[in-house]
Order: C-alpha cells, then sequence, then structure tokens
RNA sequence: GGGCGAUUAGCUCAGUCGGUUAGAGUACUUGCUUGACAUGCAAGGGGUCGAUGGUUCGAGUCCAUUAUCGCCCACCA
C-alpha cells in the first residue's frame, strides 16, 4: 500500500483506474451469483453493436446502469448486470462489404459461406473493441455472462421464438408492400423509415378517356411510377368526375387501358381530386388496389433502376427517369403543369437513401395479438416508464402499429429457419432443421436465403441471455429484470419488442421499471453524428480527466429524459470535484498516519464532529432517497455539496488545529476518528457514482474488507440526525461569515490578526457559542475574542455586524468613519424591516394562519424572531451613533 | 395535422409533495503563494422564473390560453 506522503498533489486518474478495474474483474466481484433467498437486482445492458465504437450516449446509458448497479450491490442485493453485444444485421454487414469492395470483389462473387467467414473474422477481430472500452469506464458487469445475439444460446431462442410464432398463426408469408431500400438492398421495417421533409414538385398530367376526346387530370410526385398505374381513382360523391367512373384511362406511352374508380381514399380539394393508383409502389395505393382488385404491376426493381415494364425508360435510375418522362411529357402535351410540393419522403434510416415501397414476397410478424398484452402491462402498472411520460408514447405507437417485417434480404443475421420442399412445395419450420420433407418425403429442401431482423433477436434480449427457452438458474434468479435504462430513441424498434415478446414467451414482464434517458448533444444543442464531426470521443475524455469524472460529467444537471448538451465547463467542474476529493483524502491520510481504530485514548466528540456526522446521516439517507426515485442527477448533486461545501470548507478547516496540535490527544483522536469515518462513509455514497477514485482513497483510509464496492451503502439511521446541533453549527458558520464579510469590507486582509467582541444577546446563544469559540477564531483568524451573555458596555470605535440577534464587534481604533458605518447598518436595517414586513403580512393573514400547515406557521414565526432580535440590536446600535 | 419537451443569473443547467431570502457550475468584481488542494481559499455583484389569465392563505412548481425553439409521430397523391 502506498504511503500518504507519496500521494501526489494532482490526482492522476489512469493508472489508478487501471489498477481497480484489473482488481474488481480479477476478483469476480461482478459475478452474479445463483443464490435462493436473497433479494435479486439485475440489468441486461442494452447490447451495442459488435463492431461499433462506444460514443457519449454509451457512455451515459452504462453510467446510469452502473451507477444503478453498484448502489444495488452495496445494499445487498443479490446483483447481475449482463453484459453483450449486438451483431447488428445491416450495419456490420455493410462495413464488410466495403471492405471487400477494396478488394475489388462482393458478396456476390465471394459467395455466402466465404462472406459469413469474412464477417465472422471481422467480428473477433473488433467485437472486443467496446467491450473493452466499457470496462474503461468502469463498467461492473458480469463479463463470464457475456452474450452475444448470434451466439449459440441467442441463436437457439431466436429459432425457438420463430418456431412457436409461426405455429401459432403470428408469424406469417406474403405479398405485401414493403420498404425496400435500394441501396442496403434489403427490406427494412417502418420504423427504420426516417421520413424527410422535402421540397419536391406535383405533376399534373392529362389522360386520355378511351372512346372519348376527353381528358382525366392528375396529380402525381412520383411521375415514373405511371408505367405501374392500375386505376386511376376520384372520389365516389365528386360531381366532376361521375360521368366517367367506370371508364377506362389510357396510359400515355404504352397505352395501357386503367379503369377510372371510385375510393373514399381520394381527397377532392388536393391537386385534380383524381389520383393514379399504383399499387406496387405506394402504400396507400396498395390498400385501394386490394380493396379494388386492381392489378400490381412492378416498374421500379430492387437496384431502383426502371424495369421492362417501363417500356422504353427500361434499365434507367428511378430518377433519371423521372427527368426524362418530364421532358417527353411536356413535348407529347401530357404534362399540364408543375406546382411546388412539400412533403414527406422516406429514407433508409442506415444509409439515407430513398426509400422505394414496392410490393414482395415477406415475413411479417402480426402484431395486434401481441401489442394488446403490451399495452396492458403498461396500463396495469406491470411495467413503468420514468419519467412517466413516456408511457403515452409507448402506448401511442403499439395503438397504431401495422404488421412488422421480419425478413431482411442479407446474410449476416439469423437466417429464418424456414425449408421449403423443392418438389411439393410444402413449408417447412422447426427448432431441428428438417433434412425430409414430411409432406412427400423429398430430400430436396431449400432452406430460405433470408435473414431476420436485427431487433428479432433484440426483442428476447433480456431472457436469451439467461438462457431461455431452458428454465436455468439464471431465469429463475434474475428474471424478470429490475430495470431497463436506455435512450428513448429505441424506445419503439427496442422496449416494445422486448415488452411483447417477454410477454408471450415468457408470459412476465421483461423489467419492471424503464428509466429513459435523453442524448447527449454538442455544446451548441445538436445531435452527436459521424457527418458533422462534432462527436466527442469519451475514451479520449477518460484519458484526460479519467472515467471518474467523465461519470461525473454525464450525471450531473441531468434529469430522466431529457437531453444533455457536453460542455467542457462541466466537465472540467466534474474534475475539479474529484481533484478535490483527492486532496481532501491527502489531508486526512496525512494526520491520520498514527490513526489505529481501537486506542487507549477516549476520544472527545466536539460539536464539529457531532454536526458532520449527523450532516451525513441526513444527506445520505437523502441520496438514498433520490436513488430509489432514479433521480441520479440529483443525488450527485447532494453528495457534491455535501463533500465539497461541509466536509472539505467548514468540517476539514474547522478540524485543523484539533489535528496539528498535539496537546490535548482526546480532542485529537476524537478528531481523527471523526474524519477517518466521514472519509469513508462519504467515498461509500459516491462509489456508486465515482467508483474509481473512491476505492483507491477507501483503501487507504481505515476500511473493512476486501473493496468499497462490496461495502455496505452507508445508510445511517435517522436518530443520529441531530437538529440541535445543526441549528448549533448552522449559527456559529453564521458569525463567522459575518466577521469574515466585515473583515473583507473593511479591507483586513484574513492574515491580519484582529479581536472581536461578541454579544450573544441571551442565554441560548451564549452557550451555542460558548461551545464553538475555537472555530470562530481559527476560521476567522481572530486573534483576541471577547464572548459575553449580555454585554456591559458596547465598543465606541468598532464596526458592527448583527446575526440572529448576535451582535458582532470588530474594534477598529480611529478606523471607524462613523458616517460610514452608519449608512452600512442602515442597510442591513431596512433589509431586516423589509423581512420582517413581509412575514407579518404572512402572518397577519388569517388564510395562512387557518390553513398552512403549523410546521410552516412555527416556521415563519421562527425567522420573525431572528430577524427581530437583529433589528432591535442594529436599532440600538444606530441609536448610539446617532447620540 | 397530432403529441411531447424546453423557456429560471451573461452562458450551460438543477429545482421531485405548491411552503426559508429561487440554487449550482461557469463567467464577472475584490482580496489571498493560510503547512490537502490556485483543478484552490475567502468575500461580493448578478434573476419580475417566456407572456397573459386563473386556482390557492401561498405558484418557478398546479390549470387554461399564448409565443418562441427543439424533438417525435402521421398514408393526402
Amino acid at each position: 500500500m502506498d504511503e500518504s506522503k507519496n500521494l501526489s498533489k494532482v490526482y492522476e486518474p489512469a493508472a489508478v483506474e487501471e489498477k481497480w478495474y484489473k482488481f474488481w474483474e480479477d476478483n469476480k466481484f461482478f459475478q452474479g451469483k445463483i443464490e435462493k433467498g436473497k433479494e435479486a437486482f439485475s440489468i441486461v445492458m442494452p447490447p451495442p453493436n459488435v463492431t461499433g465504437m462506444l460514443h457519449m450516449g454509451h457512455a451515459m446509458d452504462n453510467t446510469m446502469q452502473d451507477i444503478l448497479t453498484r448502489y444495488k450491490r452495496m445494499q445487498g442485493y443479490n446483483t447481475l448486470w449482463i453484459p453483450g453485444t449486438d451483431h447488428a444485421g445491416i450495419a456490420t454487414q455493410a462495413k464488410v462489404e466495403a471492405q471487400i469492395k477494396k478488394e475489388g470483389t462482393d458478396r456476390y462473387q465471394l459467395g455466402r459461406e466465404k462472406f459469413l467467414e469474412r464477417v465472422w473474422a471481422w467480428k473477433e477481430q473488433y467485437g472486443n473493441t467496446i467491450t473493452t472500452q466499457l470496462r474503461k469506464l468502469g463498467s461492473s458487469c458480469d463479463w463470464d455472462r457475456e452474450r452475444f445475439t448470434m451466439d449459440e444460446g441467442c441463436s437457439k431462442a431466436v429459432r425457438e421464438a420463430f418456431v412457436r410464432l409461426y405455429k401459432k398463426g403470428l408469424i406469417y408469408q406474403g405479398n405485401y408492400i414493403v420498404n425496400w431500400c435500394p441501396h442496403c438492398h434489403t427490406t427494412i421495417s417502418d420504423i427504420e423509415v426516417e421520413h424527410v421533409e422535402q421540397e419536391g414538385k406535383l405533376y399534373h398530367f392529362r389522360y386520355p378517356i378511351e372512346g372519348s376526346d376527353e381528358y382525366i387530370q392528375i396529380a402525381t410526385t412520383r411521375p415514373e411510377t405511371m408505367f405501374g398505374d392500375t386505376a386511376v381513382a376520384v372520389h365516389p360523391e365528386d360531381e366532376r368526375y361521375q360521368h366517367l367512373i367506370g371508364k377506362f384511362a389510357v396510359l400515355p406511352v404504352i397505352g395501357r387501358k386503367i379503369p377510372i374508380i371510385a375510393d373514399e381514399y381520394v381527397e377532392r380539394e388536393f391537386g385534380t381530386g383524381a389520383v393514379k393508383i399504383t399499387p406496387s409502389h405506394d402504400v396507400n395505393d396498395f390498400e385501394v388496389g386490394k380493396r379494388h382488385n386492381l392489378p400490381e404491376v412492378v416498374v421500379i426493381d430492387k437496384n431502383g433502376k426502371m424495369n421492362e415494364n417501363a417500356g422504353p425508360y427500361e434499365g434507367m435510375d428511378r430518377y433519371e427517369c423521372r427527368e426524362k418522362l418530364i421532358k417527353d411529357f411536356e413535348a407529347s402535351g401530357v404534362l399540364v403543369k408543375v406546382d411546388d410540393h412539400t412533403n414527406s419522403v422516406g429514407h433508409c434510416y442506415r444509409c439515407n437513401t430513398v426509400i422505394e415501397p414496392l410490393v414482395s414476397k415477406q415475413w411479417f410478424v402480426k402484431m395486434k395479438p401481441l401489442a394488446e398484452p403490451a399495452m396492458q402491462a403498461a396500463i396495469k402498472g406491470d411495467v413503468r416508464f420514468v419519467p412517466e411520460r413516456f408511457t403515452k408514447i409507448y402506448l401511442g405507437w403499439l395503438e397504431n402499429i401495422r404488421d412488422w417485417c421480419i425478413s431482411r434480404q442479407l446474410w449476416w443475421g439469423h437466417r429464418i429457419p424456414v425449408w421449403y420442399c423443392q418438389d411439393c412445395g410444402e413449408v417447412i419450420c422447426e427448432t431441428t432443421d428438417p433434412t425430409v420433407c414430411p409432406k412427400c418425403g423429398s430430400h430436396n429442401l431449400q432452406q430460405d436465403p433470408d435473414v431476420l431482423d436485427t431487433w428479432f433477436s433484440s426483442g428476447l434480449w433480456p431472457f436469451s441471455t439467461m438462457g431461455w427457452p431452458e428454465k436455468t438458474p439464471e431465469m429463475e434468479t434474475f428474471y424478470p429484470t429490475s430495470v431497463l435504462v436506455t435512450g428513448r430513441d429505441i424506445i419503439f424498434f427496442w422496449v416494445a419488442r422486448m415488452l411483447f415478446d417477454a410477454l408471450e414467451f415468457t408470459g412476465e414482464v421483461p423489467f419492471k421499471d424503464v428509466l429513459i434517458h435523453g442524448l447527449v448533444l454538442d455544446s451548441q444543442g445538436r445531435k452527436m453524428s459521424k457527418s458533422l464531426g462534432n462527436g466527442v470521443d469519451p475514451l479520449q475524455v477518460i484519458e484526460e480527466v479519467g472515467a471518474d469524472s467523465l461519470r461525473f460529467m454525464l450525471i450531473t444537471g441531468n434529469t430522466p429524459g431529457n437531453d444533455l448538451r457536453y460542455r467542457t465547463e462541466r466537465l472540467e467542474a466534474a474534475r475539479n470535484f474529484a481533484n478535490k476529493l483527492w486532496n481532501a483524502a491527502r489531508f486526512s491520510l496525512m494526520n491520520l498516519e498514527d490513526y489505529t481504530a481501537e486506542s487507549s485514548i477516549d476520544p472527545e466528540y466536539q460539536v464539529a464532529d457531532k454536526w458532520i456526522m449527523s450532516r451525513f446521516s441526513a444527506v445520505s439517507r437523502e441520496v438514498t432517497d433520490l436513488m430509489d426515485r432514479y433521480e441520479l442527477g440529483e443525488a450527485a448533486r447532494v453528495i457534491y455539496e455535501f463533500a465539497w461545501n461541509e466536509l472539505c470548507d467548514w468540517y476539514i478547516e474547522i478540524v485543523k488545529p484539533r489535528l496539528y496540535g498535539k496537546e490535548i490527544p482526546e480532542s485529537r483522536y476524537g478528531a481523527q476518528k471523526t474524519l477517518a469515518e466521514i472519509m469513508t462513509s462519504t467515498m461509500e455514497l459516491l462509489h456508486p457514482f465515482m467508483p474509481f477514485i473512491t476505492e483507491e482513497i477507501w483503501q487507504h483510509l481505515p476500511h473493512e474488507g476486501e473493496t468499497i464496492m462490496l461495502s455496505s451503502w452507508p445508510i445511517k439511521d435517522e436518530s443520529q440526525i441531530d437538529l440541535k446541533i445543526n441549528e448549533q453549527m448552522n449559527l456559529t458558520i453564521e458569525v463567522i461569515r459575518s466577521i469574515r464579510n466585515l473583515r473583507s469590507e473593511m479591507n483586513i486582509p484574513l492574515g491580519k490578526k484582529i479581536e472581536v467582541i461578541i454579544n450573544a444577546n441571551s442565554k441560548e446563544n451564549y452557550a451555542y457559542l460558548n461551545d464553538t469559540l475555537s472555530y470562530i477564531t481559527g476560521l476567522a483568524s481572530i486573534e483576541k475574542m471577547e464572548l459575553k451573555e449580555q454585554l456591559s458596555e458596547k465598543p465606541a470605535q468598532a464596526v458592527t455586524a448583527v446575526v440572529h440577534g448576535i451582535e458582532i464587534y470588530l474594534p477598529l481604533k480611529g478606523l471607524v468613519d462613523i458616517d460610514k458605518e452608519i449608512a452600512r447598518l442602515e442597510k442591513e436595517l431596512a433589509k431586516m424591516e423589509s423581512e420582517i414586513k413581509r412575514i407579518e403580512g404572512k402572518l397577519a393573514n388569517k388564510g395562512f394562519v387557518a390553513k398552512a400547515p403549523a410546521e410552516v406557521i412555527e416556521k415563519e414565526k421562527e425567522k420573525m424572531a431572528k430577524y427581530q432580535a437583529s433589528k432591535e440590536a442594529l436599532l440600538v446600535r444606530l441609536n448610539d451613533y446617532r447620540a
């Protein structure tokens, strides 16, 4: 163990953090134990992408989880925090595809098997990056239970879940309109589509009516889809078009006949009131098409290019086609006019390509039956969102949910466990790979080429990580988990899906509380993003100021659900706090070198000792309450203020003379004992927030046990809160402040010793101050002090301050400017009078006296008495001067 | 088109059940090489809590209206 003398003046986190993390991990302190009869606390980590890097969002999310986990662990819960990573289908595959592109090849040339080998190799190479980074942050998760969404167990869970849903009829295959990303070359689900308002054009075309000279004018934002038109729709009650319903329009260029139909979906006021219907490339048109049995003509292929149905435009990119078409139609007179028009266009959330809605054969999860129990769980309160307002957002989403398209045309992911018999067409879906068709006996089976949406496996995460579908000890001990901590941006993607999956497969909610936090924004309030280049790297920050400071910065001043701006000033404040703690520890250790917990000396405890212990009791209780309500930012603030203001600025300053001087061993020993205890307890209270520095300091201090992380949460008995002592110290502090203030106003530097006369003006105050006189002389740098219960003769040449009726005189022979002094006292008097007037008004208010709680009234009366006493003292002094 | 959040000191933000003289960090002013810490100490200045109306003995806090900014959701071509 280091000697305190060797502690550097400035805290150096790097070595300390590495040392302790290794110590904790090597000793398996993070491990969740399979124990019966001990209350469990469990969290599953939202799995970061396996090839990802730790960003500020992760740092905040995991700091919150770690704080809760460490807190509960110290409270004696059997604690488990399961870490893990997500295979992140599209993102990871895209990275590897980019890599092999540089080698001049692509996945199709490579083939499925070879390509997957490359992805696994990539995963092996980069998969540890983020878990290493999470360790640097101090995350106390159980690494022995680390999981990966594509490991054997999780894959088994995915398979089981799919088969169960399939057999229940909740997974089905069908030809529907889906969101296709022409760049990622796969379908994506509705929530993976980001709608962006865009300035676009509204093109008006005229289609000739068959067998007539008439035209029908339609308006569209997507001219190129006209080759897929299979009808023109008008509102059934639209008088303008009554005579055309049932007739046919003729598509320009290709000359195909399409019916004019009536459907209430059409808004008469919009455009021309006539809509071209393209069932295979528009979600609404798809619905209309279903209602009217319209054929579906696909005209845009999976690369976003026009196909053979686009006649002369075949092979063109969809936007190229649009341009060409407009030019051609302008010439041929089909184009009537072009209006400016803003509309919302769907983009792929991964690559930002404009989504092409198209009809294709995909797998879907039927949502209504799953959504209902998931909604009920929130309504009944089985699951609770913090802050509560997110319940409404969650419910709103589930209420309007549409079926979930889960098949992805990727290779990296869980392959859909469905086989098709090539001979009889039988569809086989089982938990074990089939080798023979149960219907025709054929061995010619082929597995569905697609993989599942990454979020399909994420939804199972809270229980797949615990070994479901097996009845594992983990499931029995730790499931359902206690709380889920996550960002509000993935409530739909993830939280909702875990809820309906858990209810379906385990019959229980997967977690009781959902703690939602906001985003970490840059200093200007913008989202941190790669493209903006405004992201701050948490690892660099850790390197510079340490993980503790980063954690503290991410937690303080943050409210659940709200965004947090990253500002270097705040980080510096956190770093300064760490340094402050460090130096308080240095001070303590310097003065505890000869300290032993057991001694023949009888400790003498003074007011300050009792006060700091009393304050700690109150603070630890408040912190505990705040933690239990997930008010982590407030809890951190309360500890900060206690440690810096009360402990460092007051207690340590007061206790110095007792520690330095060895003349009264009992007093010194009492101070040592209190200091040792308060420092240790404060480190424990702060440990969940700043695990490294608290461990380092704690280990140097007298302590019991191997590690601070397994010490008991330092909540004190309420009976240790001593209000009388608090009052006495507060009075002492105010007196010291007043004297310091006088010095400052009179320009007397602290170095210069002064003489002070105090007239307590009451028995009680006299007794109080008499007890703490040495603190006053010490902290106000007083050479000669005179304290009287009632001063018979008041000093003539002195400046005066009054606090709670106590008169404080600072004799300054020949230096007192009487006029200035009178002005100063008058100002003070005016202040008192205005306060008195305010309280008088309150107390004169019949309603207040009748309805306010007794203690509130009592408080007001006490204040009144104090102000009155001060006022009178001031008046007397003023009269002396005026006389 | 709906919903949510924010609006408090120059700046960035806390303020939970309505009840001290509304707080912190930072910035600012003044003075300090006080034997833990200048990443520090001491003393200060700085706020009509976005606006209006209401409920209440009492409102930063609750209700209504409204303004500005931000976010989310929604199939008007």
